[in-house]
DNA sequence: AAACAATACGGAGCACTGTTCCGCTTTGCA
DNA sequence: TGCAAAGCGGAACAGTGCTCCGTATTGTTT
C-alpha cells in the first residue's frame, strides 16, 4: 500500500484530480475542458497531464470501477438468470444504464473519436469477452439467431446510447431492447 | 435564373465553394477544417462564411439534393412495394446507404453535435414526415408493432451509422436490419 | 467614359480547445 | 541540515471555428 513509493503530494494530487474529474463529468459531461478539471482540483495543467497523459486516461480512471463491476456482473447473471437470453438482456440493460447516466460517455467511447482510442480499447478489453460469452450461451440455447458477433452488438449498443441524455424524445433503452428483440429466433 | 441579382463573382464563388466542399468531404470527411475548403476553393475565410454562415449550412448545401431524393423516394416505395413494411425496409436501407457513404455525416447529424443543430433540423424536417408515413402504414397493415415513433427510429438509425465507415468489423446495415426485425410483429 | 456607391473579397486575428515544456518548489533521504 | 530527485504550475504552442474590417470588384448613374 506504499503506492510504489511515489511522493505523497503526488498521491494526494492524483486522488484530488480523480475526485475533481468525477464531479466535473457529472455536471459538464465527459467532454468538459481539461482546464476546468485542473482548476477544480486546484492543480496546474502539468500536474494533470503527468498523472493522466491524455483525457481518455482520466476518463478510464474515473469509470474503471464501474466498468469492472459491469464485466463481473456478466457471469453472475448467466448463473442466476432463468435463461441465457434473459441474462444477456439484463446485462445489456445494465450496460446501457451505465452509458446513459454518464454525460457524453457513449459518444466518446466510439472508435473514431480522436484521442479516445485508449478508452475504446479499455471498454472492449474488459467487456467484449463478457458479452461474447453471454451471446454464445444464448445462441447455444437456441433463443437467438447467431447473426451477429459480440463486437458488433457492443458497438451497436454504444452507438444507440449516443446523445441519449439530452433528448427527452429519445429513449436509448427502448431502441436497444428493440435491437435485442431483433435477435430473437422466431 | 438571375440568381436574385447577386454579383456574378458572388455566384461563381458560391459554386466553387460547393464543389470544393464536396471534394474535401469525400477525401477528409464532413469534419474537415473549414480552412481546407476555403483553400481548395482558392477563396478567403470571409467569403466562405458569407455564403455559408456555419459549417452546417455548407454541409446541408452539399447534400441537399440527396436528402431531397431520399425524401421523395418514400412515397414512391410505398406505392410500389409489395407491403408497407417492405417499403419501410427499403427506404431505411437507402437512407443508411446515404449516411454510411458520407464520411462522418452520421456523427455530425446528431442533435447534440455542437454547431450542427441546423443540419439536424434539416434532416428531420425533410425526412421525419416521410419516415412517419411509412411507419404508420406498416403499423396499420399489422406488420409491425407500433412501439416506436418516427423520431426515435430515425435517431436510432442515425446513431447506428455513426463511425461505420472506418471500421471493417462493424456493419451498420446489418444492425439497422436487426433493429427493424425487432419491430416485426411475431 | 468616369465617378461612385454598393457589394463582395481576403486573411489577420480572436477565443477556445488539447497538449507540451521548463524554471521553480517540495519532499524525503543522507 | 543539505541537496538531489521528484513533482509542480502555468505560460506557450498548435489546431480548431468564426469574426471583422480595410481593400478590391462590380455595375449603375451621369
Amino acid at each position: 500500500m506504499n503506492d510504489q513509493g511515489r511522493r505523497k503530494d503526488a498521491r494526494r494530487n492524483e486522488q484530488t484530480l480523480l475526485e475533481a474529474a468525477s464531479a466535473v463529468f457529472v455536471t459538464s459531461g465527459v467532454e468538459a475542458p481539461v482546464r476546468d478539471i485542473a482548476a477544480r482540483a486546484g492543480v496546474g495543467m502539468g500536474t494533470l497531464y503527468r498523472h493522466f497523459p491524455t483525457r481518455a486516461d482520466l476518463v478510464i480512471a474515473v469509470y474503471r470501477h464501474q466498468v469492472d463491476a459491469c464485466a463481473e456482473a456478466g457471469p453472475a447473471l448467466l448463473a442466476a438468470g432463468p435463461t441465457p437470453y434473459a441474462a444477456l438482456t439484463r446485462w445489456v440493460e445494465s450496460f446501457v444504464d451505465f452509458l446513459v447516466t454518464k454525460h457524453g460517455l457513449a459518444g466518446v467511447m466510439q472508435a473514431d473519436s480522436a484521442g479516445f482510442e485508449a478508452l475504446h480499447a479499455y471498454f472492449l478489453d474488459r467487456l467484449l469477452p463478457v458479452c461474447a460469452r453471454l451471446l454464445d450461451a444464448a445462441a447455444a440455447s437456441g433463443e437467438i439467431r447467431a447473426e451477429i458477433d459480440a463486437y458488433q452488438l457492443m458497438r451497436g449498443i454504444g452507438n444507440l446510447c449516443v446523445g441519449a441524455e439530452n433528448d427527452p424524445r429519445y429513449d436509448a433503452r427502448r431502441l436497444v431492447a428493440l435491437l435485442l428483440a431483433g435477435l430473437e429466433r422466431e
